[in-house]
DNA sequence: CAAATATACTGAACAGTGTTTATTTTCCAA
DNA sequence: TTGGAAAATAAACACTGTTCAGTATATTTG
């Protein structure tokens, strides 16, 4: 029979407890993602690290995509702060600059969290049971509500709000992701070295051109 | 010590029948992605496929990389197939739409040979030991020569091909890439059904925007 | 406080993966 | 037919995610 303690204050700290718990959890997995990458980051190898059983992880999260989801939303955490810092100008699409800039920017500071957060499947099967993308849905929207004020004051060309922002960010992903996955790597007349500064130069003139 | 059979005949028939043997491995393995989705394509569900033992396959195939990289090349085969139906007007601009459609309906065709072609990791650990990714070349080069001469006759507001080619590239696989990995999906404003069109809408007006 | 119970944890196993090695089977040449 | 090379394999290794029976630790109740 289920049986609550009377106690209260005991209730909230076995909350707290089971939060802190998870903190570790993810924690243990954003570090090995940072520092040894996404491969090495297996159930046994975080139940190594925070020196518990594998199992024990399991009282925690239902299954590994879970676990990355939660790793994910950390990763979005990281992207939200670099915007806060780097987004600031008074003119939109002075500030859609910026906020390329600092996309860009994140991707290749944090090559297998942009991985996680935007290419790698396994994060978003917690999806089905879920009716929004909590993780993404802030970034989304403060993209989608800069290109609707970008729109509104005529700065871009753009009419449509939503195809905007898939636009934009469809943009710089494809040309990130395709340079992550390895596929601008020895193809003809692009020197390995040379990638990242063409990329650069790509979106700078993909914004010029989107200008009104 | 080495024995090599006098009759070139055979020497022969045993470099067929290796051939043959590496094409029944890739066809079964071409056949199990499409059908069954690229996650179920083990070296022991393809041995079982063919009817060999597991440790047949590494005597054609030093590891499970290098087999995918001949799928990825069966599948860029199809590609070229498909552009080779469906790009024929005269005007270099007219070509390149042709191209993009044939593009996103390739992505929307075979989706899983998409992601083995662009997305997946894999295939390109084989190329360390190469010096140009053969499977990928001939495409890429023949939207680059399309750019180009996109280019020298002024249809397009490009200026540098290398730059032209890999930004058409990367918004359409941008987009494609973002919807097959499931970022697109339950994301604030985008109806889960609507996506297919507005990728599609989005790459139109891209067109139009790049038209010189 | 002691007994009963609920919670937290883990060892061991299951089913799967890629890969290697020693052994056996098959094939061809002398 | 026999010696030896070539081809195929069974079995193992080291991993993976996950489950479950059983143990240890708290907490509540008599």
């Amino acid at each position: 029979m289920h049986c609550k303690p009377n106690n209260l204050g005991i209730i909230e700290r076995k909350e707290r407890e089971k939060a802190e718990m998870r903190r570790r959890i993810v924690d243990a997995a954003v570090e090995m993602i940072v520092e040894e990458g996404y491969e090495k980051v297996s159930i046994r190898n975080i139940a190594d690290k925070i020196e518990y059983s594998p199992a024990t992880i399991y009282l925690y999260y239902k299954d590994k995509d879970e676990l990355l989801y939660d790793v994910q939303s950390q990763a979005f955490a990281t992207l939200a702060e670099e915007f806060r810092e780097k987004i600031n100008a008074e003119d939109p699409f002075k500030r859609l600059e910026q906020l390329a800039v600092a996309y860009l920017e994140f991707s290749r500071q944090h090559p297998e969290l942009y991985d996680l957060m935007f290419i790698i499947k396994a994060p978003m099967n917690t999806l089905v049971e879920k009716e929004k993308w909590e993780n993404g849905d802030p970034s989304y929207d403060a993209l989608h509500g800069l290109m609707q004020e970008c729109i509104e004051k005529k700065v871009v060309k753009f009419k449509d709000a939503t195809i905007a922002t898939l636009s934009v960010w469809g943009f710089a992903h494809g040309l990130i992701s395709l340079h992550l996955r390895g596929r601008c790597t020895k193809v003809s007349r692009v020197p390995e070295e040379d990638v990242p500064r063409v990329i650069a130069t790509a979106i700078d003139e993909y914004l010029e051109m989107i200008k009104a």
